[in-house]
DNA sequence: GTTTGTGAATTCCTTCACAGCT
DNA sequence: AGCTGTGAAGGAATTCACAAAC
């Protein structure tokens, strides 16, 4: 296992744990240095990451604390550097094997969004409930029918399921793809599911977001 | 920075200054207990929304504590009722109207998903800087040139503008939307955009979400 | 001079625990 | 008895502010 993490603190028999939220902010900190180093930018400082993200520097300088030292006082950060360290520490040095669950019209689209694989997570396999869409081929893969899924999801080496079922089926849904030993839970189904601890759940519903914009819309 | 103002807290007895992160919550509580009405239940208690969502009923309890009080002791909350007085509170009790801006794959994709329409988001204008694409037929609207954009969303009274343009283009259309009079963003562009504090901007990004996660996975 | 890294201070959020209502 | 609503307590996350490094 790397040494990915510069945190001390022997004393306590936890191990100090990074806030969630924390986590849940280096993927944006890694876009934003992508960006910076399409414009050229070779070095970069916490008050203009802040100012790009609309957050303030101590902020930025704080989250990266809790994983090392990658800048230099006086000048900031090498933009190169501190992406591909936040990227390693991510674990986004490597390529995630997705499959995805539900090849309606939902389905389809996410399954073609090129933003995945530009990142370096590939859809190596899609599986739909109706036998009909079987043998369908969608961007990469072929469509194959549920009950292929956990001999595929071990064979291919998937660490990640993307669902994209109605939201009636995407318990069970889930639950089929934990029990294949998927660790990780893409939802795009409007539905709050159950999952073991150990399992990530991350959900993408476009009607949350907009649902709580008119909180703020109606005066 | 020396305008530090302490005392700053509004005396108003009718504004009680309610937590982002408690409006984030509220379509949650929406959705789950659409689902427990599907399910036939018309009663609810703390415990049991909490256990759907896997948070605590005291998080619930004080949440919804900031706009009123709307259970029973002894018994929980009205399904129904709580549901009303939540859509109500989000302003979800009138249909909103949406522009989306960027008629590519993803654009068309989106503002042809069903699930804006079934929670009374409509989409009444569509736009894109490629002319040739202005014509189209997409769901319910015509593809217009980003020249009508100021126009038709002030005609049409928009409000919500869902941007699902390159990342490149996301700050000049944002930009624009803003100029029209838009004051809710959606953001499909992995980018993080910069707008005014009265404009409240939501971005969607699978691959964020992902990345997020695989920092779990890579034990 | 500039900007980081970080303990300390502060602010914000969650959970507790129980009075009070049904 | 059962469950809400809510001050108070506790815990987390953010921001401050400054010594250290360049």
């Amino acid at each position: 296992m790397p040494a990915a993490d510069t945190h001390m603190n022997a004393a306590s028999p936890l191990t100090p744990e990074v806030p969630e939220v924390v986590v849940l902010r280096l993927p944006l900190y890694v876009r934003v240095l992508s960006q910076f180093a399409q414009q050229g930018m070779d070095v970069v400082s916490s008050e203009q990451l802040g100012e790009q993200l609309q957050m303030t520097p101590a902020q930025i300088r704080k989250d990266l604390s809790y994983f090392g030292r990658f800048g230099k006082q006086g000048r900031g950060y090498n933009v190169k550097h501190l992406s591909d360290e936040l990227r390693r520490i991510l674990g986004l040095d490597i390529t995630w094997n997705a499959a995805i669950v539900g090849m309606g019209r939902l389905g389809r689209a996410v399954a073609s969004y090129p933003g995945f694989e530009r990142e370096q997570f590939r859809i190596v396999a899609a599986f739909d409930a109706n036998p009909d869409l079987a043998g369908m081929r969608v961007g990469d893969v072929v469509v194959q029918p549920m009950n292929e899924l956990g001999a595929t999801v071990k064979a291919k080496n998937v660490r990640i399921g993307i669902v994209t079922v109605p939201a009636v089926m995407a318990q069970q849904v889930i639950n089929e793809l934990v029990a294949a030993g998927v660790k990780a839970v893409l939802n795009y189904a409007p539905y709050s599911p159950q999952a073991p601890a150990d399992v990530k759940v991350r959900g993408i519903d476009p009607v949350l977001a907009l649902q709580s914009m008119t909180y703020y819309l109606k005066r």
